[in-house]
DNA sequence: ATATCTGCAAATGTTTTGCACTTTT
DNA sequence: AAAAGTGCAAAACATTTGCAGATAT
């Protein structure tokens, strides 16, 4: 399911034709960006990608990323979500379908899911009222029970070693 | 559909009780805050509960503020939201409904509705998944078209005169 | 050439915390 | 008296911004 290598050069050079769209340079931080980007799977912070950049040796600032990640994600490149923990979130959006996420309370693992059902009753609620949708945003905090309860959850252990967050 | 006087009354009882519970104690600053949050209507942030208080002559600090905020919540007095613009956003709990928003991105109205469809479908996906769905947080980024459109909308007006943000 | 970018460090805005003192229980 | 709460100022955090120098078009 990653990109392949052609497919992620094919999206630098799209996304180079989003910037001179808009009269706005490619640089390369900002090619670096889409590569490491796209060869991610499942969430990332700001952070966790400024941290990735410096540990493959690239030559960037935390602004530049923040600057960046606001450019990938009207591009297309990616997508942001607020899961409530005061950070926002990022995962690859090219290429990919859209998905809610059910963020495990406990060991705050994400599992990303689809339900088109519930796609259509909002856009109906919203007609309903006069409004016409233009994004949503669905999270389900919900318990790992069997992880819970046999304390043996691996994310949760993990987590409470001090590593990094987990992610589905 | 506010309450009366005297079911605010019995809330701060209540709230007493489940201070109590927990060997913690009722205060002033805390028997202040429930009385004004559950005559509030629409939604609040910590800031603006905290204006509220001083400019009511009630003697509280921010610091106290947010401490009782997560006191009230857990208290199920208030609820909190994540309506991801970097604020939390406070809403009176007690004998009110369980609902979502619908936010207005271009003038940031706030709407609540519910719908018991979706409300089923995602208990329903969380079980599919193996998981208790514990919490849940569904918002709608919408458009009001026709305000938009004509540029009467007078939420929206209001806020670029800089007035403070419009509550549904 | 010129408009846009970058890095840095400083600023921002919200929320949290340490501590000495005050108030409940 | 003991335990918890308060205000204050400082800290913590994620994110944004001003500016001078660097880079892409």
């Amino acid at each position: 399911m990653e990109p392949t290598a052609a497919e992620i050069e094919a999206a630098v050079t799209a996304f180079e034709v989003f910037l001179r769209d808009r009269r706005l340079k490619m640089t390369e931080q900002r090619r670096t960006m889409v590569r490491v980007v796209l060869d991610k799977r499942g969430h990332f912070t700001a952070d966790e990608l400024y941290r990735k950049l410096l540990s493959d040796g690239e030559s960037v600032s935390m602004a530049t990323v923040y600057r960046a990640l606001a450019l990938l994600e009207e591009g297309g490149v990616v997508e942001g979500h607020d899961f409530a923990d005061g950070q926002r979130r990022y995962e690859r959006a090219l290429g990919r379908e859209h998905h809610d996420h059910m963020i495990c309370v406990d060991c705050r693992a994400v599992i990303e899911f689809t339900n088109h059902d519930i796609e259509r009753l909002q856009d109906e609620v919203a007609k309903a009222h006069g409004f016409t949708l233009k994004d949503h945003s669905l999270q389900l905090f919900v318990e790992c029970r069997d992880w819970h309860e046999t304390g043996t959850c691996p994310r949760r252990v993990e987590r409470e070693r001090g590593a990094s967050g987990a992610q589905g």
